[in-house]
DNA sequence: AGGGGAACCCGTACGC
DNA sequence: TGCGTACGGGTTCCCC
């Protein structure tokens, strides 16, 4: 489930891999993926580009191409961005998922791979996209991101914390993964209103964003189920998780070893805390 | 504007 | 064993 941290590490190493490549041409196996353009436009949009670079805003892979229409990959729960060619080795197990290609040169290739398919990929203008993200939240790895920031974004809500920080017009790059992490770090219930947190912690959510964020970005991500960098990489930041799968485990809080809990109150979704820790 | 719900998709788990 | 069904999960869009 690529959040921040995941998009980051797929941005990163496909920057590596492929910035200054040529596009040669452009496969569609489903069309059902493409946002802003059909399999034609996007294809002719596409064809004869060189990447420029890659780079991550929000859950968003940008692959931005000469001449500024940029590539918008949301590869959601399930989607990926695996390379081909020039000695890196294809997962023969994914081929029956990949439902977009770009072939590079080199004799290389970059697969979409989704196996639900419910990710999305865009041609964007460079206009078009300076729109889209102009909607979307602040970065929380940002340098301003500080308490003050985070403060104003909860603002206002009487809607539950952990909605509030998944809400990308709000927050930037933050899900469920995440979300549940920095709460319990941060020792704040995540059914808490988002507008009646004290300053001290606006402090220490910032912090715990922050933290779990950076570190994870670090460790190449979390891989839960299905989540594969662009070289086939699997995230190591499953092991730092403390609640999110943890349902009925101990809390790692020192001293305290409660199990965990989990609901669906906040919007539905999956939600691990302590009933003990966090307040 | 803010909030609620449906649609999108398919592997996996589970019931019979 | 096989078939049918429920489920999950982020974002967008539609409606209130």
């Amino acid at each position: 489930m690529p959040e921040l941290p995941e998009t980051e590490t797929i941005a990163r190493v496909l920057d590596r891999h492929v910035a200054g490549a040529r596009v040669l041409g452009v496969e569609v196996a489903r069309p059902g993926v493409l946002r802003e353009a059909d399999a034609a436009a996007f294809a002719s949009g596409v064809s004869g580009a060189t990447i420029a670079r890659v780079w991550r805003r929000a859950k968003l892979v940008v692959l931005e191409l000469d001449g500024g229409a940029k590539v918008i990959v949301q590869p959601r729960f399930t989607g990926a961005l695996l390379l081909e060619g020039a000695g890196v080795a294809f997962p023969e197990a994914e081929r029956r998922f990949v439902r977009l290609t770009l072939r590079l040169d080199g004799g290389r290739a970059l697969h979409y791979r989704d196996i639900r398919a419910l990710g999305t990929v865009a041609l964007m203008s460079a206009a078009r996209f300076a729109e889209y993200a102009a909607a979307l939240g602040p970065e929380p790895l940002a340098a301003d991101f500080t308490a003050a920031v985070l403060a104003g974004r909860l603002a206002g809500s009487r809607q539950a914390v952990k909605k509030v920080l998944m809400d990308q017009r709000r927050l930037a790059g933050v899900g469920n993964i995440y979300a549940n992490e920095a709460l319990w770090q941060a020792r704040v219930a995540p059914q808490r209103p988002a507008a009646s947190l004290t300053r001290a912690e606006h402090r220490r959510l910032r912090d715990a964003l922050v933290d779990r964020m950076a570190r994870s970005v670090a460790l190449g991500g979390t891989t839960f189920e299905n989540f594969l960098g662009p070289t086939g990489e699997t995230g190591r930041f499953v092991h730092e998780l403390r609640v999110y799968g943890r349902a009925g485990q101990p809390c790692a809080t020192p001293g305290c070893g409660r199990p965990l809990a989990e609901d669906r109150t906040v919007d539905g979704r999956a939600t691990v805390f302590c009933a003990r820790c966090q307040k």
